[in-house]
Order: C-alpha cells, then sequence, then structure tokens
DNA sequence: ACGAACTTTCAGAATCTTCTGAAAGTTCGG
DNA sequence: CCGAACTTTCAGAAGATTCTGAAAGTTCGT
C-alpha cells in the first residue's frame, strides 16, 4: 500500500471533499452507464433491474454486498437476493467472502469477452438449445409426412424450410462452442481473426 | 369471431381429403414451428404474436393477406397490421401485390442467413448504436474528470473499465457492419470461415 | 365524387413480468 | 443450543407490455 493519500477506504470516494466544482462526476459518470446498461437489457429480455445491478457490480469492480447495492439501486432486498443468485448463475458475477465480515459480497467478472462469452453461453443454453430440440421434432414429423401424404410437394418444401432453418442454428450452435469453449477468450480471437481477414 | 363474410382464401389446402390417417401432420409440423419460434422471440425481446406471424409467413413460404393471418393465429387485425409494418421495417417481410386482388399481402425472406442478418442489422440499429453512443458520452466526462478529480487513481480505473466495455462493442459493431454489408450472405461466409479455422 | 374494400390508429382492456417486503430459513459465534 | 446476523422465499402488489376492436383514414374503380 503506497501512501499516497489519507485513509482511502474505497467506499469513501463518494463522500470525499469536492471543494468546487462538479457535483461528483466520477458517480454521474457510473449512474449513466448503470441506467444505460439496464436500458439495453431490458430491451434483450433482461429485466432492468438485473442488469443494472449487474452494471453497478461491474463498474465498481470491488466487491459489494447487498445493502450497498440496495441503497444505491433502491431496489428490494429479495430483489437483490433472486437476482444476484441469477448473476452467479450466469457466472458473470461471483461471490467472495470478505474477512471480518458475514455478509456475502459479490464481484463481477472484469475482463469483458470473458463477459460476452459467459452471456453467450448461458442464452444459448436457455433458448437455443430447447428451440433446436423442438426442430428436430418438428423435422421428425415433416420427414415422416413427407412419404406418406396426400400432397408430397408441399410436404417436401416444407421440410426443406424447416432443414434451412435447423441447419442455420446448428451452425451457429457448434460455433458458439467453440467460441465459448475453454478460458473465455475464444470470442475474442473469433473476432480479431474475423477483423483481420473479411 | 372475426369469421365473417365467405372466405375462400387457398387456406383449403389444409381441408384437403385425409382419407384414413394422420390429423395433417403437415399443418401439425407447422404449429409446432410457430409457437416455439414464438417462444423464443419472447425471451429475446420480440413480443410473441410478432415472432408469430413471422414464423407463419416464413413456414409458408408464400405471400398471406392479413386475414389469413388471423384466422390462423387468432390475432386482431389491428395487431396484424402493425406488426407487419414492422417486420417489413426489419425488411424480414416485404408486401407483394397480387394480380386482381386489392388486399396487400406479405411474403417472408426465405434465405435463412440473409434473414438473420436482417435481424441483427435491426437489433444493432436500435440497441448497439444508442448504448454507443451512450458509452461515449459517459467517457467523455470520466476522462475530464480524471484530470481534475480529487482521486485521480479511482478515476483513471473507472475509465479504463468504461473504455474496455466501449471497446469490445465497438469491435462488434464494426464487425456486424462487414457481416451485414452486401448481400446478405456476410453471415454466412464468416460463420463457414470460423468454422473451418477454428 | 361516391362508396366499397381495405388498412391504420389508438385508448383502454387484458395479460404478463417484475418487484416488494415480511416471514421463514440458515449459519455461526459463543 | 441460543440468538444475532444475514439470506432466501414467495404471495400478492405494482408496473410494463401487448392486444383488441371499433372508428377514422386511405385508395381505387366507376
Amino acid at each position: 500500500m503506497t501512501a499516497d493519500g489519507p485513509m482511502t477506504t474505497p467506499t469513501d470516494q463518494v463522500l470525499s471533499k469536492n471543494p468546487d466544482q462538479s457535483p461528483d462526476d466520477l458517480l454521474r459518470s457510473k449512474e449513466a452507464f448503470i441506467s444505460h446498461w439496464g436500458e439495453m437489457g431490458s430491451s434483450w429480455g433482461v429485466p432492468r433491474s438485473m442488469a443494472e445491478i449487474h452494471a453497478l457490480l461491474f463498474i465498481e469492480g470491488r466487491p459489494l454486498c447487498a445493502d450497498e447495492i440496495m441503497d444505491r439501486l433502491q431496489v428490494s432486498r429479495g430483489n437483490v437476493s433472486t437476482t444476484l443468485r441469477q448473476l452467479a448463475d450466469w457466472g458473470i458475477v461471483t461471490r467472495v467472502r470478505l474477512r471480518g465480515d458475514r455478509k456475502d459480497h459479490y464481484q463481477a467478472e472484469q475482463d469483458v469477452w470473458t463477459l460476452l462469452s459467459l452471456i453467450v453461453r448461458a442464452r444459448k443454453r436457455r433458448e437455443l438449445e430447447p428451440l433446436l430440440a423442438a426442430l428436430e421434432d418438428a423435422s421428425s414429423i415433416a420427414r415422416e409426412d413427407a412419404e406418406s401424404a396426400d400432397n408430397p410437394r408441399a410436404a417436401k418444401e416444407h421440410l426443406a424450410r424447416l432443414e434451412s432453418m435447423q441447419d442455420a442454428l446448428k451452425r451457429l450452435d457448434r460455433l458458439s462452442d467453440r467460441f465459448i469453449g475453454r478460458g473465455g477468450k475464444g470470442l475474442d480471437v473469433a473476432v480479431r481473426l474475423l477483423t483481420s481477414l473479411l
């Protein structure tokens, strides 16, 4: 610890004397990030408060406890508890125990590419995979039907459409397995690769 | 409801003689596709009925009019009208005029890669770009602050976090411009490329 | 210019999602 | 084992989104 100032308990930053100017630009910038991230989340089917809680943890960088989150974002304890669990399930937030404090603290993944990979992985599991399974079923039905239908032409065209959709999604599915694979750098690598090639 | 007047739409294929077996497997397969696509849409922030209308048009392949959509999916005329306009704005459905019929008919893009590109393009415009603009602002604030703050250390770390997020998203943004760029085959090409390289 | 055919609009209803908060559950030091 | 500290749960409230349907608007043939 370098002594380049008085006691720097991280939380105090907000309360520090701000003699003349700015009504705390740092805080304003954080809040801006939080609300825009929340906004984006909500248009992608992620509850706004979940995205905001994640944004707060990401932008603070340090582990926060439930109470601090409640205060900063004005959300209920129940909501915070439930949401943190989900974020932890996705793997983009980790529970951290601070010495001498019984409270759970939570810290967000700080590497953006790893973060994006984890998000992709979670959504792929929850949404893409079930859809693929369903398409598989629909194709089976269609395939059987294509044999013994009174209109084999229509049945075949239908099957072709289903399969073209299935093929494309399967390809994306397999591809994302690789991105996501080990580490979390897969996505980063893929993006750099494409950028240089295309 | 909404069963007024004599309707002699081409939907009658459904009613074709089905002597002994199947309670129409073709139709069942279509419905399965429609409801799963609707399901997926709704978990990605697309209104279920919008996804279903798109699914119906995609899986039928031929141009359908508002009345046929209303009948098949049991949704209101207003909903169909509004939704079709949005789908047309996204570019994944096109209005088609059929000779000798005053009704508008709508047809869905049939190439899956083109379809996916169009979806990506629309969402990028609606959501990614505004977020990037906001991040730009937040970074400016943070950058100014980093100079004249009482805690330059904290300010710098904050700025670094903001910028790492911004960089990653910008990269994705630029990359998707290229995928989407010409034709609609860009995505297809990118996916094949990656699959062969990774 | 009129009216029939068709489409769009939009206020309010219906529905679905998310959030709250208090009670129940858990954990841990002593 | 008790009680304080903390977390989780979940029924119902609040809020947001989506849908309906009837009225208004548009277009087109005559």
